[in-house]
DNA sequence: TAAGTGCGTCGTT
DNA sequence: AACGACGCACTTA
């Protein structure tokens, strides 16, 4: 599956934007790493529906791209085992709005096996009373894992909500060593 | 206690 | 104008 692609919010290529798509193989399964000329920008858990495709053949890709995505399946690698990791290659965060991107640049300050209330990110980002705009902003993060909103948890450190299957969540922070309320 | 309801708040669609 | 990955106060059982 790899090779050009549609971009993940659905906005067609326009010739001059570049845009790849490469599996990153991992004990949990075959996650799909997205590249603009600018970054990483997409990553997405395995689907359901797994392809038989296991490699990351980077032959066809630049030179940049291939060693972003070295660092991206290290540092995925590591995320899955519970560990800091690194070093990420550069974000590429365009497609979110100033709010959304303030959100995931706080999200990127949370340290492995730290964790933060949706109300404490607000407060971070100076803006206290939006803290249910935040839960808007970590579901809408497009590179979940390496900009770690498993890491924001309801009040009382309840669980909170995942975008997608709350099992990742759930198994991220369990390897972080975090304790859930429930 | 546990579970359910109502409401303030604010960025996004 | 409506809808949330929220948080709190306040019922009920």
């Amino acid at each position: 599956m790899n090779g050009i692609a549609e971009k993940p919010n659905g906005s067609m290529l326009d010739g001059r934007e570049l845009f790849v798509e490469l599996s990153i193989p991992t004990v949990d399964g075959v996650f799909t790493a997205g590249y603009s000329e600018a970054g990483l920008c997409s990553l997405t858990f395995p689907q359901a529906m797994s392809s038989a495709r296991s490699s990351a053949d980077t032959s066809g890709v630049t030179a940049p791209v291939s060693q972003w995505h070295r660092l991206a399946t290290a540092a995925v690698a590591r995320a899955l085992a519970g560990k800091p990791w690194e070093e990420l290659p550069p974000l590429d965060l365009a497609n979110g709005t100033d709010f959304q991107r303030s959100v995931w640049l706080a999200l990127c300050r949370i340290r492995c096996g730290q964790t933060l209330s949706y109300g404490q990110v607000a407060e971070a980002i100076g803006k206290p009373k939006a803290l249910r705009a935040v839960g808007g902003a970590c579901g809408a993060n497009p590179i979940p894992v390496l900009i770690p909103c498993h890491r924001v948890l309801a009040a009382g450190r309840k669980i909170g909500g995942f975008s997608s299957d709350p099992k990742w969540k759930r198994l991220l922070l369990q390897r972080e060593g975090v304790q859930l309320s429930d």
